[in-house]
DNA sequence: CGGTTATTTGAGAGTCTTCAAGCTGAGTGG
DNA sequence: CCACTCAGCTTGAAGACTCTCAAATAACCG
């Protein structure tokens, strides 16, 4: 069981740097959780339950606008954390998590994991550069929407999920469309404007090939 | 003058958490730098010098799209750190780094920087939640783009940038407009908007008053 | 198979950007 | 002391992109 959780870890940015050792230590305080579809793991303004890493499934943590308009910050999939910069930092949750199919999750209670960090001083110096990941990738994504159109946002996010030119999109379209920012509905016409346009083939199942990765890298890089 | 950087360091979210006794040793690798206005301090693609705090003077961190816009991602005031996560996570800058004025910084060179962190495992600890404040941060931002129209993120802007109902904008408007995600024409008639409905007054020398920070909370909630 | 939910498609409206022109204000030299 | 100049700011009109609303189609689940 310990050493489940450990591979779980061990797939995760944050975590694979750490020496086997404090990894052992660290996978000695995480508890394995399964969750049903749709599943609320905590809701904006929660003290949070610890550190989550998903090991199956998939969970998309959001924020709701005035006005009930959401958006989904963080599309955790398999070797992904969340609520990391909540626990370290001490602050309340800033968004909410809902698994989007059946999940399981590895958690790292908060006070267990605080006591960790105090206790081992190897750990928090491996989990600083993890952070400092974590804060590239926002910017990444910051990035994203501030300087690319629909069509380039979307094109950066096949190129990135792509494995052999495959992409499956995770769960629901509508959730990945608020990702990039954008509405199902623009989501689904740039997809068919990309078709048009010969880059991709989409296939059922939510499957979406690429037919022409260096022309997307070209539409994502803003043309 | 190591008093004098101490004091600096104090000042700043990152290092505020550090006790007297780390704070000291931080201090003492600082090295107080000038910078004329317009100067590059670093270029995307650098090796970070270090890590940079902001004394006096302001810097703005932008990023240049292909086509040539220019997206700030960070508009560096006294007390504000800027690089930290290239210097901590060990990869090139991402972004370019420019002061707007006269500027005073405290740098903390990488080597001596990353030397200090493998040798006192308190302040790693210390900087971790510093790290997490600042994904906090970027999450705000990334929140207030995504779902804040022209009015609301302005509003949002002035509200924090407020000091006794007076906002000073520093540098440039078109730099302020670009870190809202906005042209200096769309932030200009946002502003005579704002003017008109009497929620600000627009006075002399870039200097805003707000008039009704209530009625301005109520924009930035997205009304 | 029927009901429900997600996706696609179409038409229209809104917001922000772009392009172009006029304005303002500080610094300069006559 | 004043006109000149240049950069930044403001304002106007036109256009692009994305969103909203509405309806049709497709996919899913019992």
């Amino acid at each position: 069981m310990a050493a489940k959780i450990r591979d779980v870890l061990m797939r995760c940015r944050l975590f694979r740097r750490l020496t086997a050792d404090c990894l052992d230590r660290v996978a000695a305080i995480g508890i394995t959780h399964r969750y049903d579809p749709k599943e609320r793991l905590f809701s904006q303004g929660d003290e949070p339950p610890g550190l989550y890493v998903v090991d199956e499934g998939a969970v998309r943590v959001f924020k709701i606008a005035p006005g009930g308009k959401e958006h989904v910050l963080h599309l955790a999939e398999p070797g992904d954390t969340f609520a990391e910069a909540a626990v370290l930092g001490g602050f309340p949750c800033p968004a909410h998590a809902e698994t989007t199919v059946h999940t399981r999750c590895v958690l790292l209670p908060s006070p267990e994991l605080r006591y960790l960090l105090d206790a081992d001083p190897e750990i928090p110096r491996q989990l600083l550069s993890g952070m400092a990941a974590w804060v590239h990738q926002l910017v990444d994504l910051l990035e994203d929407v501030v300087l690319r159109d629909a069509a380039g946002r979307l094109s950066r996010y096949l190129l990135e999920a792509a494995e052999d030119d495959v992409v499956l999109i995770p769960g629901m379209k509508r959730h990945l469309a608020s990702h990039l920012n954008l509405t199902s509905e623009t989501f689904s016409r740039t997809l068919t404007r990309l078709a048009e346009r010969g880059l991709i083939d989409r296939e059922p199942g939510g499957r979406i090939r690429l037919l022409d990765p260096a022309g997307l890298r070209w539409v994502s890089k803003g043309a």
